[in-house]
DNA sequence: CTCGTGGCCTGATCGC
DNA sequence: TGCGATCAGGCCACGA
């Protein structure tokens, strides 16, 4: 289940793998991995070859290549998705493969289908700032405008952010989770910066003060970078790099996924609790409920 | 506009 | 051994 930081370490092997090169040839095996395209398996694919691949974006967790067609090719993991180079072998999860001019191939993976390959046309960013990390474009494809610029984007306004924050009634963690207010955070890292910042997960998003929020933020980023320079985290093994090596590593995990296990500040057992069809994980007596 | 719910997906795991 | 139920969760469509 990839997040930012694997997210980012995908795009950076993209940008060294894909970045100039000319696809050849397009072989979609699973249209389903299409899901986002506005299109048949059949105009992707001819609309892809022999265009040459310019850069490689991120914001949050999709990720995005502009063309010298004009367009973009736009890549989400989804939970499972993988960009894998030089497979010899078609198997069975390999959804979509192209083949380049001159150097090795560049797959999709992807066991679940939650992500997806599109083409997409490109608009201007709303702000005018760079639309992403990997690139000083201002374009960015019409169906990620409306993402939010990620966590660790330096263009994020803080205080306007914790403003939107605060304007809703939502629970903290739904608010974090919105991808329209901030994007890049998903379930394991909301859990682990919630832990730290000692917020439980259902606090309404707008009895968090300004300097929870803060604190929060910080938390999020703190959390993000030290993934990010160990190249990626990910709790299960589906997560695999550009080179088809397992990204996990042992990034120390307080909350997410230690139901039952001392919190590393007061060694009460973390609690799991299900939470709209996925889990919070959180210390009781450190994030108390808001009464 | 905001919010809550359920669908999309497959494979691992569990109880019977 | 096999079968059905459950769970994992990012994103999106939909209805209130």
């Amino acid at each position: 289940m990839p997040e930012l930081p694997e997210v980012e370490v995908v795009r950076r092997g993209v940008e060294r793998h894909l970045v100039g090169s000319r696809i050849d040839s397009v072989e979609v095996f699973d249209q389903r991995a299409l899901k986002r395209h506005r299109g048949s398996a059949n105009d992707f694919a001819v609309r892809l070859a022999g265009v040459t691949v310019q850069a490689a974006v991120r914001r949050g967790k999709f990720m995005w290549c502009p063309l010298d067609s004009g367009d973009a090719l736009v890549i989400h993991l989804g939970m499972s998705g993988q960009i894998r180079v030089a497979d010899s072998v078609t198997t069975k999860h390999e959804r979509v493969r192209l083949t380049l001019d001159g150097r090795p191939s560049v797959s999709f993976h992807d066991q679940r289908l939650f992500g997806s390959l599109a083409l997409d046309a490109l608009q201007p960013t709303n702000d005018g700032l760079p639309a992403g990390w990997g690139s000083t474009g201002l374009l960015i494809p019409s169906q990620v405008a409306h993402i939010a610029r990620d966590v660790l984007d330096p263009a994020v306004d803080d205080s306007a952010l914790i403003r939107r924050f605060r304007s809703r009634t939502v629970a903290v963690k739904t608010a974090i989770l919105n991808q329209e207010l901030v994007s890049g955070v998903g379930n394991i890292y909301a859990d682990e910066a919630l832990w730290r910042a000692r917020i439980h997960y259902a606090t309404p998003a707008d009895r968090v003060s300004p300097a929870k929020y803060r604190e929060l933020l910080s938390a999020l980023r703190d959390v993000m970078s030290v993934a990010l320079d160990h190249g990626g985290t990910s709790f299960d093994s589906l997560y695999v790099n550009v080179n088809g090596e397992s990204g996990y590593f042992d990034v120390s995990l307080d909350a997410y996924g230690q139901t039952g296990k001392p919190c590393a500040r007061c060694a009460t057992a973390i609690v799991r609790e299900p939470w709209q069809n996925r889990s919070s994980h959180f210390c009781p007596r450190c994030q108390r409920r808001l009464r």
